[in-house]
DNA sequence: GCATTGATTGTAACAAATCTACAATTAAAG
DNA sequence: CTTTAATTGTAGATTTGTTACAATCAATGC
């Protein structure tokens, strides 16, 4: 009966867009933060990946991305590490909001 | 006057959804196709992905791997590769256009 | 000055993920 | 029972990512 609820609409495929996690070198590559600073951040618990078994690589996805975006542009404009944390944890929350509801539907 | 184009708006982020490349394996996960077939595919030109770099690995953007859902799903139902190729086609063109429409804004 | 702290960076040695190229297998069709 | 389409197996090399330890650098306080 719905054997094909994706292809439909590119724009919502939450489902799908949940599951697009990328390696640290892409993130890098996406953000301009270097891997080194990526894996800092995470020792200093700001930014979190998750690793698909034991031993294995690092994934991150859109949010998690976007996190990262976040803390750079704050810490560009001055603020320090442990400021743009706290900040970016506010826009995190409501925009995991927003993302959580559309993702609901 | 434009800093933070993006966290407003998770929906939306094309921008961020264009970059956001995975690896085989991780298009294997998500997909349940294995990695070997996923070359097989590409090998025949039905399936393509991108290096970022010579000697470099695999990247599958969002539409590969939306391509890759359809091309499973149609020999699900008992096409041909080719057939299947075929059909997937016309539906992509579709895809990239409402696709195209909707990053432009 | 100079010691402390926060933030970042460098790198060696090892482990995971992916690559290519060759070949084998399987199933259907003539 | 041979042909063709589709898939799968794998060795050996390459690329990417890991941890752990240490070094650097700038700002701040004494």
């Amino acid at each position: 009966m719905n054997h094909d609820n994706h292809a439909d609409n590119p724009l919502m495929d939450f489902d799908l867009l949940r599951k697009l996690v990328v390696g640290i070198g892409e993130v890098s590559d996406i953000t301009g933060v270097p891997q080194r600073q990526i894996r800092y951040w995470e020792e200093k618990g700001i930014i979190q990946s998750y690793k698909e078994g034991e031993g294995t690589t690092r994934k991150y996805d859109y949010l998690s991305i976007k996190k990262i975006l976040l803390v750079k542009e704050l810490l560009d404009d001055g603020f320090t590490l442990d400021a743009a944390a706290k900040k970016v944890e506010e826009r995190m929350r409501m925009i995991n909001e927003v993302f959580q509801k559309l993702s609901d539907r």
